[in-house]
DNA sequence: TCAACTTTTGTTGCATACAACAGACTGTAA
DNA sequence: TTACAGTCTGTTGTATGCAACAAAAGTTGA
């Protein structure tokens, strides 16, 4: 729907949208209710829908929730007996290796996003991955790219964290894997939460 | 909204939910719609709206977030330097305790309700409390009253572990409070999967 | 009797009209 | 100039009408 290109603060008219698609109001009506329903943007009523934006504070529940669930999703897959998922989670630390070789950004994030959702889809539990998803559109619909930052020496390091996940998840190790899995995610929520630009901090009330 | 009982299993039609409520189908809709967002009814397309009841599965599922999203609550609230939610915590043990002593079940299981809630609320992480009240919507909303089962020895030893949870905080250990926050819940868990009637095992494909 | 086809019924999906309200604008008085 | 009241515009909230489709009922032929 609206993936951040239409609006930066502004109200959303209805009826523009409904014209932009070439359907009625009452559609476009329903897919926004959705979007208000999944934190994306504000209805204040009688006045018009806004895109919402998260606070650092906001920023910071979504992150510890996230380390929470992808948690839970790495012991899960360390679990299962046969890990369909391991072959794909190794390639990956492989390729990502040679991307940040031929300082391939790009190609990079996009391993880095596939890693996070092998495991989390490799958990088989879908009301993991519904939760899941939610928490990542609130994270991500406004364009934060959140792996790709410069900070020296993080990328290497993020994979070294990868690497932990991986090895512990082929040691068949449940609380081993949960551990690095939530050690990981919380590392680059420090870095995310260092580069004041992803949100803004608009003295939200508290 | 439809707090479980309306239908049991059959179509809802909307119109007799808006000559119901004396509105029109528009907002009714609306409604419905939302909750199907959250899991509690099934729109088939030009069909109907159907009551969604989870599946064994998904009760597991459901659990094992459950235990996550909990788990870190009780670690949050044992990381915050002074805990409002202490003394009522604390309180709630004793009421509890008494509760059970003149078998008072309804009044154990809203205690137990509570205690549960005082953590999550307690967390402070509005994207927490968030994500735990859908979860626990799809687990409550049909009439599951979770806690009160009479399995011998059960409710004393439910009390333990919520013992174990507050013991925990009190010393100020979040990954203690986490540990036995999550060790109550899936004890729990296993309680409710052992009782046949909450869920209706339709052979759901897999 | 039973299978395939046709008709009918019931329900939702979308379009449109109107009413209600929030906020901006304008004009007036101090 | 500024504060304030009244009006006006723009947007959403709700009601209603009609078309599209799914499922059931009825019908016909073998």
């Amino acid at each position: 729907m609206l993936n951040g290109s239409y609006n930066p603060k502004e109200v959303i008219p209805e009826q523009a949208l409904a014209e932009t698609f070439g359907v009625s109001r009452t559609p476009v009506r329903e897919a926004l209710k959705q979007l208000e329903n999944e934190g994306l943007v504000e209805i204040r009523p009688r006045v018009g829908t806004f895109v919402r934006y998260p606070t650092r504070r906001e920023i910071v529940e979504l992150f510890q929730v996230k380390e929470s669930l992808e948690g839970l999703a790495a012991s899960l897959v360390a679990q299962r007996t046969p890990s369909p998922e391991l072959e794909q989670l190794k390639q990956n630390l492989v390729d990502a290796s040679e991307a940040i070789g031929s300082e391939d950004a790009e190609t990079y994030a996009r391993l880095v996003h596939d890693f996070h959702w092998t495991l989390v889809l490799g958990s088989q539990n879908q009301k993991l991955i519904e939760h899941y998803d939610r928490l990542m559109n609130q994270l991500t619909y406004h364009r934060l790219v959140l792996e790709t930052i410069a900070v020296p020496g993080r990328i290497r390091q993020s994979i070294t964290e990868h690497e932990a996940v991986v090895e512990a998840i082929e040691a068949r190790d449940p609380m081993g894997a949960e551990l690095a899995m939530r050690n990981h995610v919380h590392s680059s929520s420090r870095v995310v939460l260092a580069e004041p630009r992803h949100y803004d901090d608009q003295t939200d009330g508290d």
